[in-house]
DNA sequence: TCCAAAGATGACACCCGTGTCAGTCACGAC
DNA sequence: GTCGTGACTGACACGGGTGTCATCTTTGGA
C-alpha cells in the first residue's frame, strides 16, 4: 500500500473515531485499532494526534471552498437567485458526501484543540466576509433586504449549519436534498413566520 | 462565606475559565487559581471537573425555561405576533445577560464531556420538540408557511443560536438587543433576500 | 477562654495517554 | 540467495492532570 492511501486510511480511520467518541475522547490507539495498524505506524504519517484532525479539516475546507463560486452580478443568461440557489444546492450536496467530516467542520467552539480551534474560526471568519460581502452587495442591486449584512450573515450561516448538521445526524432528512435546498432557500427569501411585513 | 456563595463562587471561575481556555485545556488547578481557592475545596463542592460545567449548564437551562413562555392563541388581546416577539426578547436578554455561560450553552458538539454532551443534546432535543409542536399548531393557524416543521425548527433554531454566540463573543452588536431582535425577528418573518416568493 | 466541628489546604500517589525507538518484516535489486 | 531499504511494530518511559487525605485554620457556642 503506497503512502498517500494510508494516510488517507488513517484520515478516515481517524475521522470515523473522531465522530463517535468525539476528539478528546478518542485516543490514537482507538485509531489505528480502527485502521487496523500499530500505534508507530501512525507517527510515520502524522506529527501528533491534532495533526489528523487538522487534515481532515483542511480537505473539507478544500471541498467546500470548490463548491462555492462566486454570483456574477453581470451574467443575465442565469439570474442571480438561479445562482445562489445552484450554490446552497453544490454546498450541500459536497457536505453531505461525507457527513462525518462535515461533522467534525461544524462542531466549532471550546471543543478540540486550540490551534485547530483558530483554524475553523479563521474558515469561518472568511466564510462570514464572503457572505457579508455578497450581501453588501446585493442590497445595493435591491436582492438583499435592508439590515446590518454582518447580522443576516450570521443568521444565514447559522440556520445552514444547523440544517447541515441535523441532516448528517439523521440522515433520513438527507435522503431528497433537493427538498431540503428548496426549503432552506423559501426560507432566506421569504421566512417560515406569515404574519405581515415586521420590519 | 457559606456554603452556597462558595459554590457560586466556583461555577463563576469555572465557567470563565472554561470559556477562556476550553473546557479540556482548563484544569482543575486553572479553576481554583482564578477562584483563589486550594485544588482541595474544589473537591468539597463539586464530585469532579465535569460536575461544575453540568452545574454551570444547569443554571443556564433554568433561565432559559423561564424566559419561554408557551404562546396562546385564544389570548386575543396579545395576538400571536407579538407574544411570539415577546418570547424572542426575553431569551435573548436572558443569554446576553450572561455572556460567558451562554458560550458554553451553545458549544454544542463534538466539545466535552460524554455526559455533558448528552445532557446539552437533551436540552436541545426538547427545544426543538417545542419548536416542532409551537411551528405545526401555528401551520394549522395559517401563521407559518408550509414545509417540514423539522427543517424549520433547525433553520430558526441554528440562526438563532449563531447569531447569539456571535453577540456573546463580539459585545459591540450586543449593545443594542432590541435592534438586533427586530432584525431576526423580521428574518424569520420575510427572511433577507427579495427575489420573488421561492416556493 | 476553651473546645468541637466544619471548612480549607496542598503534597502525594495513581492513572492513562502520548510519543519514541530499537528491532522485525517484506520486497525488490543484483 | 542475500543484501539493502523502507515500512511497520509494540514495549517502554515520561509527563501532566486528577482526586485523596492527613493536617491545619477558622468559627461560634458553652
Amino acid at each position: 500500500m503506497d503512502k498517500a492511501k494510508r494516510r488517507v486510511q488513517l484520515m478516515n480511520a481517524a475521522r470515523d473515531v473522531f465522530v463517535k467518541k468525539g476528539y478528546h475522547s478518542a485516543t490514537v490507539e482507538d485509531v489505528v485499532a480502527h485502521a487496523k495498524v500499530a500505534r508507530g505506524t501512525y507517527y510515520l504519517y502524522f506529527e501528533d494526534k491534532r495533526a489528523a484532525l487538522e487534515a481532515i479539516l483542511d480537505r473539507a475546507f478544500t471541498r467546500v471552498g470548490m463548491a462555492i463560486v462566486r454570483v456574477d452580478t453581470e451574467d443575465a443568461a442565469r439570474g442571480m437567485e438561479a445562482q445562489a440557489r445552484e450554490n446552497l444546492s453544490r454546498i450541500v450536496a459536497v457536505l453531505l458526501e461525507d457527513p462525518a467530516s462535515t461533522r467534525l467542520l461544524l462542531s466549532e467552539g471550546l471543543a478540540a484543540d486550540a490551534q485547530v480551534d483558530h483554524k475553523l474560526a479563521a474558515f469561518y471568519g472568511e466564510l462570514h466576509s464572503l457572505v457579508v460581502e455578497t450581501l453588501r452587495e446585493g442590497q445595493t442591486l435591491g436582492a438583499v433586504r435592508p439590515g446590518s449584512p454582518d447580522v443576516y450573515a450570521e443568521l444565514v450561516l447559522g440556520a445552514l449549519k444547523q440544517v447541515l448538521r441535523y441532516a448528517c445526524v439523521s440522515p433520513n432528512v438527507a435522503r431528497v436534498p433537493a427538498a431540503l435546498c428548496d426549503q432552506v432557500f423559501s426560507f432566506f427569501c421569504v421566512g417560515c413566520l406569515s404574519f405581515g411585513d415586521a420590519t
